[in-house]
RNA sequence: GUGGAUAUAGCUCAGUAGGUCAGAGUGCCAGGUUGUGGCCCUGGAGGCCGUGGGUUCAAGCCCCACUAUCCACCCCA
């Protein structure tokens, strides 16, 4: 117990962390050409802020928080998804006054999810994702999902599908709530109990059913889209043309229907597509009521999370996974308590010319020091040893090439850079 | 929350009909060369066989419970 992680947790070793900060260098890099700026949330808010926004209703809400009472008795809640702080943030920051829109991006910020874990589904997961508020053409829809895409493609991902879909606005829901109402009513008895039980709450979520008489019993039934009001639907076909003019396919889904209460209008998933099956790793779409929902002045806002955990899973499946960067450019190898001195000088003067290095640390032969360097993938070993030495010279060797030449001691750090490529 | 599978060295796994059953490969450490890696050879460390009960003269192997992991559903990133 004591040495195994709490469920659905998992440390990130040494010798993986590069694959995270790669995924995470890619996101900065890709929000930064997009004019995104970085935010940060608490991991935890007051739980209210996630009954309010997320919505009540929803399984991540109702059955999925990590929530817990604080010292002083006030319920916290361990953030479940990215956009509900960053919204509070939006407001408590008075951002709303600052030039909009406002786009800002995190990076891996910790989720949590009291959930049975899976294959890319854990308790404590990561996400990638963007806000923005203050911008309501559907231009920024299309920015929003190239953007996430553009991440994707960067980070190797081939077989991406990108799925739209509306679910409109409080007006056109309401009344495309009635007609679907209407239409499954009489179907009412043959739905699954979880169905009968979303039919009054939130009809919409009735589509998303993988129960076969429920898929059976939804054949024909009217569609958002055909519901939507003029606003909405000038919207949607707004996005459409812009996802054209920037070369993005795109399947239109109406069984999107996204498990967070605050969405309105667009509403998008990107799929990458496995050998394995399906593995959604963004997901996102536009919440117009959630910035007044929360007190604040009417805002609309969209914004997507991406799974950097599935993100990275995708990355394996597909064979893109970056290599692992070399730990040193030079190990300095020694012999003899002389050189073990001049060998610690060495590696401060490498490192203060910018080469990564080190020596032995653990007392070891030299060759031992040898096959430690080869394990570690050390491009250069510097031997330092007897005759050499003594002459202000030392061994350099290329290990792939397995050549060797002596180098005085002045000319080291110039040739090794040299030989690397540096400078 | 529902259903299924699995649980033996760091890792991947053998362990056959319960009775030398605690093993192999790989990895790790060391030696074979007290000035040199990758190949090869030798040696070493490391497991109360997930935990707790039960059946039996005898259990890693059978039964039960628990826990954990994995997979599917639900949900979602």
């Amino acid at each position: 117990m004591l040495t195994q992680a709490p469920k659905g947790t998992q440390d990130l070793l040494p010798q993986g962390s590069y694959r995270v900060q790669a995924v995470e260098a890619i996101m900065r890099q890709v929000c930064d050409l997009y004019g995104y700026r970085e935010v940060r949330t608490p991991v935890f808010e007051h739980t209210e802020l996630f009954q309010r926004s997320v919505g009540d209703t929803t399984d991540v809400v109702q059955k999925e928080m990590y929530t817990f009472t604080d010292k002083g008795d006030r319920s916290i809640t361990l953030k479940p998804e990215g956009t509900a702080g960053v919204a509070r943030a939006f407001l408590e920051g008075k951002l709303y006054q600052e030039p909009l829109p406002c786009k800002m991006y995190y990076v891996s910020t910790p989720c949590f999810r009291y959930e049975k874990p899976q294959a890319g589904r854990l308790r404590q997961f990561h996400q990638h994702g963007i806000e923005v508020f203050g911008a309501k053409d559907a231009s920024v829809d299309a920015e929003v999902i190239a953007l996430a895409m553009d991440v994707l493609h960067r980070a190797g991902v081939k077989n991406l599908h990108l799925g739209i879909n509306s679910i409109g606005c409080p007006l056109c829901r309401a009344a495309y709530h009635e007609a679907l109402q209407a239409f499954l009513a009489p179907k009412l008895p043959g739905l699954c109990e979880n169905c009968r039980d979303r039919f009054g709450r939130n009809p919409l979520r009735i589509l998303d059913c993988k129960e076969e008489a429920c898929q059976k019993a939804i054949q024909g039934a009217p569609g958002i889209l055909d519901h939507l009001c003029a606003d909405c639907a000038g919207h949607f076909d707004a996005l459409q043309g812009y996802l054209a003019a920037l070369g993005i396919d795109y399947e239109v889904d109406s069984r999107i229907v996204r498990g967070l209460d605050y969405y309105t209008k667009t509403v998008f998933e990107l799929i990458a597509k496995l050998p394995t099956g399906d593995l959604t790793v963004c997901g996102g779409g536009r919440y117009d009521g959630l910035i007044g929902e929360l007190g604040g002045p009417p805002t609309c806002g969209i914004g997507f999370g991406m799974g950097v955990e599935r993100l990275l899973m995708v990355q394996e499946l597909e064979r893109a996974a970056p290599p692992a960067p070399r730990l040193y450019d030079a190990f300095v190898c020694t012999l003899g308590r002389d050189a073990r001195l001049k060998g610690l000088s060495l590696v401060a003067d490498l490192r203060k010319a910018g080469l990564s290095a080190d020596l032995d640390h653990a007392a070891r032969s030299l060759k031992a020091q040898f096959k430690y360097a080869d394990k570690i993938g050390a491009p250069y070993v510097v031997v330092l040893a007897g005759d050499e030495l003594a002459k202000g010279a030392a061994k350099l060797r290329d290990m792939a090439g397995s050549s060797e030449e002596e180098v005085p001691f002045e000319h080291l750090i110039p040739t090794l850079k040299e030989r690397l490529g540096r400078d």
